[in-house]
DNA sequence: TAAGCTACCTTGCGATGCAAAGTAGCTTAT
DNA sequence: ATAAGCTACTTTGCATCGCAAGGTAGCTTA
């Protein structure tokens, strides 16, 4: 496994919750969104997961709708539930970016 | 588990190998040393456990010496191959760090 | 001599990202 | 028609990491 993958741990799950909330978004389109962010190589195999997880968890809730021109989509949306985690994620990410960013800099003393 | 501690997957790792590059340093003082640049309440059970892998990896090397005022204390200081390890991090850090932080940014689009 | 700080080590658990393999609808080229 | 290729979703099991919990022991001070 690699740093990137350790890294991304709970990273990912904050990003795509931010994603759904700013619009309804299924699965497949999720990772030609964070590839677009710069996030690229985020397989299905990541998503799909956290998906089913979060939507256990009622962080989201998922719709099958008709495409027209393709194979039914699955679109979620966030919950008031899901809209708290994001908002804590946001926090915990600060925390956390903040003091790193620091101690990254530290050379030049 | 908490959600900080998936976000300090990887993190916690690159910041001590960059702590330990400024200075050679002893466990007991790293985590007052975090706590100092913000990451508060690491406690030993997460510190002696990655200087102990570091080690193993041959990223860092550490050698007792006595303290005057104390036990002994394992000073720890970065090998060739620990730097690349960290200039490593460095890179996967940052280039997770401004996707994510363009993903949590989207709402006043 | 007891308390409290310093300093180190070990074990096992829970959570997560992800590769891998599978299913199936739809479109386009042959 | 039919094969190829894209879209779209699902499931299983593994590897890794932070960390709580519990333990050992030296040194200083009350």
């Amino acid at each position: 496994m690699s740093l990137r993958s350790q890294l991304l741990k709970g990273v990912l799950e904050g990003c795509i919750l931010s994603i759904i909330h700013k619009q309804p978004t299924y699965g497949y389109e999720l990772s030609v969104r964070l590839q677009e962010f710069g996030l690229s190589d985020v397989s299905e195999g990541s998503i799909y997961p956290i998906l089913l997880r979060l939507q256990k968890e009622k962080l989201i809730e998922g719709t099958m709708q008709k495409s027209e021109v393709g194979p039914k989509r699955k679109y979620y949306h966030l919950t008031e539930h899901g809209l708290h985690a994001l908002q804590e994620f946001k926090t915990q990410w600060e925390n956390i970016k903040h003091p790193v960013d620091k101690i990254i800099d530290i050379e030049e003393e």
